[in-house]
DNA sequence: TCTGGGGTCCTAGGACCC
DNA sequence: TCTGGGGTCCTAGGACCC
């Protein structure tokens, strides 16, 4: 048995566990640069508040119910699911961390005391409550398709905790849309339209060639799933990433290539302190830039640097990231976005080097360095040390973020006080 | 005026090998 | 008229997820 345990609403249920004082009402937190609604309170979901909606768009809704506004403050919501992660792991090692507000568990029989899954999910449920503040979602079925469906159902009916296998499951499929089937995206929707078919029901019964054809393996394995047949596996080991992303919307546009610089400089400190947490180097870096999505001229730049050897150093990729961007980057355009990705990601103590530009001396003082950076930062808050690059008195590149609520969690400064 | 960020997997086609 | 068979690796693009 699979259980899916999905936290409700997570971000702004983790803003709630501070204000207590928004609880039913609608409130919503947005991406970063304050750009899109990310997630809503069920009240906000009530008024018609979309997911994704650009704040410009939905402004009119926010102020008419007074909606409460939070920007993205995922240092908070990272800590919440770390208590939550560690909690779950109390009922079973077989555990996946699936996302940042969900995970599978697999049970091979009812563990002790519980009589049934409902009543195991009810004490998931009642536990992560009590010690965090978190409503969760928890659903049972044989294959994380049908336990993904399981937890949906629980929210549908109000209820801690759903276990599929308890009902009749064609009379539940035939309620459900292809496109609340998870594996099935908006291209998959419109296919399995034109084919004929609308529900969760019809897809399970579908011939195995036709969907084979129409949505590849994927698609196949999530046919097999409905019926029971599980083609996921449960990947209780975490992995090593294959690649990094760091990217940000600006704050303001910007032209000049001095602030797209700091920018970038921002973005690969970034990437790089990520990929040393993880002991990992790179040996391919991909730099762009981009004008506006939403316009008509939008337009991206990129370019790919290959490292003559792997690196984890912050220096020595902005100047790569540096150089990269003199090359593609046009005068009189206005951007509004840069980010970089990091490829061929390898562990530190498997390094290939090259022959002929390897030195082994520079490459110690570099580790002392990027050692001791990470120290600091680590103790003394957030980007207390970096490239001065990165530190300009205007920064015009630096993302909205006017409604962030305090770290509770995770800078002592930010501890709240309790008066009683 | 204003529209996020970070990932993975699969497939088809090309290039190459014997 | 007839034009082999089996394989790997790489890449770009498409799809999905949160």
């Amino acid at each position: 048995m699979f259980a899916l345990v999905d936290c409700n609403n997570f971000f702004v249920s983790c803003e709630r566990v501070f204000r207590p004082d928004i609880t039913g009402k609608p409130a919503i937190v947005m991406s970063n640069n304050d750009g899109c609604v990310i997630a809503r309170s069920e009240e906000a979901k009530a008024i018609g508040i979309k997911m994704g909606d650009p704040i410009f768009k939905c402004k009119p809704l926010l102020d008419a119910f007074n909606v409460h506004i939070f920007s993205a403050n995922f240092s908070l919501y990272g800590d919440f699911s770390k208590r939550i992660t560690s909690l779950l792991s109390e009922t079973t090692n077989d555990i996946e961390l699936y996302s940042i507000d969900e995970s599978f568990l697999r049970f091979f029989e009812v563990p002790a005391p519980f009589q049934s899954y409902t009543a195991l999910g009810q004490s998931i449920y009642d536990t992560i409550l009590r010690c965090t503040g978190i409503p969760v979602s928890v659903g049972f079925g044989p294959t994380k398709t049908l336990a993904k469906l399981a937890s949906q159902l629980a929210k549908k009916n109000k209820t801690p905790s759903f276990d599929l296998t308890k009902y009749p499951i064609d009379t539940i499929l035939k309620t459900v849309d292809t496109q609340d089937i998870w594996g099935i995206g908006r291209r998959f929707k419109s296919r399995l339209d034109k084919l004929g078919i609308h529900t969760a029901f019809q897809l399970k019964n579908a011939s195995e060639g036709m969907i084979k054809q129409a949505l590849n393996l994927p698609g196949l394995q999530t046919q097999l799933e409905l019926r029971g047949i599980p083609c996921h596996n449960l990947d209780t080991q975490e992995k090593p990433s294959k690649s990094i992303i760091s990217s940000r919307s600006f704050g303001k546009p910007i032209s000049a290539i001095e602030d797209l610089k700091g920018a970038l400089a921002s973005n690969i400190t970034l990437a790089a302190e990520k990929l040393r947490k993880q002991g990992l180097t790179t040996s391919t870096l991909f730099v762009f830039i981009k004008t506006n999505k939403a316009h008509d001229d939008y337009m991206k730049q990129s370019i790919v640097v290959n490292l003559p050897s792997p690196t984890d150093s912050t220096q020595r990729l902005v100047g790569l990231a540096l150089s990269g961007l003199e090359k593609i980057y046009k005068k009189n355009t206005t951007y509004t976005k840069s980010g970089v990705m990091l490829f061929n990601l390898a562990h530190q103590d498997s390094l290939q080097y090259s022959l002929f530009t390897h030195d082994l001396t520079k490459e110690e003082h570099e580790k002392r360095l990027m050692t001791a950076v990470d120290l600091i930062n680590q103790k003394l808050g957030k980007n207390m040390v970096g490239l001065a690059r990165t530190k300009g008195k205007i920064r015009p590149w630096e993302s909205k973020q006017n409604k962030l609520s305090p770290s509770y969690t995770t800078e002592w400064s930010d501890i709240p006080n309790v008066k009683c």
